[in-house]
DNA sequence: CAGCTCCTCCATAAATCCATGGATTACTGT
DNA sequence: ACAGTAATCCATGGATTTATGGAGGAGCTG
């Protein structure tokens, strides 16, 4: 048939989306847009990008429909498109993680070594009813308040060690951060036992709570 | 290079499987694969590539862990190498069709008006289960050998001109092919309607039909 | 309007990807 | 061993992508 360039045409526009997410700088703004909507500046600084090589990402972003943008007078913030968005990343990671013989010791190479125990969000839960835990979010402070698990104590990571008795003495510890390939709640936890408190880690992190549907608290407007 | 920090090269790894992502003939690769196993001459011949340049495709595909090769003598089987991946095609092409302008245009290019009824799987089963509808699998042959709904007639769309008389004429027609992006199912029930038989689709296609877990029959393994 | 901030656009050079054709490897059958 | 089939490897030219500076546009503030 003649229509053959119909569907190379239609995979062609496919692909868009597969060619956004294919370099790693890019997956890191994604990563960090899930969390919340952020500047340009904002994101160049964070993932260690120069602001035009920023900017250029994110328009490839913009340009397969997963990012949108939004003026706030004169700075322009991007945001996930939609939790579709965040679902095809979680997804895509699971996969890498599954299938590239890589990932795994380059996980192990950021994360740390695997001292840390975790928890299911089914046992914070059950923990946090019993009244014998206290959630710690590490994350900084604009994205917990973009959205966080209702009842969370937020502590960025950095701060962590100077405001460690802010923490009740008699709790265990449950710290969380933005989701699987994030170091924080690594470093908390270790932190936490290096100063003799009992801490575990939840398992992945506040976006992947957020898209299994448990309850959120934050304003993700803005 | 040696400068490239852990996170870096983290997600760097993870982007190996969006790069594989990034170019419309390998989603179609993909897309086929999806159906089954196959050899490289086949594929290369069924999606319009040269040898060569298929080869170098799979091999892409194969690097980010996306496939697997079985040697079956002196041909070279290539398969999905397992249901997360062709998940995440799926969840791509969602997001595609919800967030890239082009494509709900492209889809409607290639696939035709949009002047053809679909019907749920759920009403599928229905109809069958009352006896008063029969399911037609226009896939070629190969393909509804590696796996079929149950019940299912094979009549493969270029031979379904010259095979009406194969189905009952008093049973009403759900016809479905291989997915969302499949265009068979489209020209059967045009064709169908063309000789006055009451002919529908079943939305999307075998591969939706089988991630969402309902039951299969035939032999995936080769 | 002038000055400032934030971001995009443009030009460029290095790197990478893509399609293609000829050579090579792996295996089968005689 | 030899011919034949299936697929990969390799080299090449052309297209695309990426990082990076400098110029330019949009919008706030005084």
């Amino acid at each position: 048939m003649s229509d053959e360039t119909a569907k190379g045409a239609l995979f062609t526009h496919l692909a868009r989306v597969g060619k956004a997410l294919g370099h790693g700088k890019r997956l890191e703004l994604l990563d960090l847009l899930a969390q919340g909507p952020r500047s340009v500046a904002d994101l160049a600084a964070t993932a260690r990008l120069g602001l035009t090589t920023a900017s250029a990402h994110l328009q490839a972003l913009k340009q397969a429909g997963l990012v949108t943008t939004t003026r706030h007078g004169t700075t322009i913030e991007y945001a996930l498109a939609g939790d579709d968005v965040a679902a095809l990343w979680l997804r895509l990671r699971e996969v890498a993680g599954a299938r590239v013989a890589d990932v795994g010791p380059a996980a192990q190479a950021y994360l740390g070594p695997d001292d840390t125990e975790e928890i299911t969000r089914e046992e914070l839960l059950r923990r946090v009813a019993a009244g014998r835990a206290v959630v710690l979010d590490v994350r900084p402070g604009p994205e917990f308040a973009a959205g966080h698990i209702p009842g969370a104590v937020s502590i960025p990571i950095g701060e962590l060690a100077d405001r460690l008795e802010e923490i009740p003495a008699d709790q265990e510890i449950v710290a969380y951060c933005r989701g699987a390939l994030c170091v924080f709640s690594h470093d908390a936890v270790r932190l936490l036992a290096a100063h003799g408190r009992r801490a575990v880690r939840l398992t992945e992190g506040f976006l992947e709570w957020r898209l299994s549907g448990r309850p959120v608290v934050g304003e993700p407007g803005r």
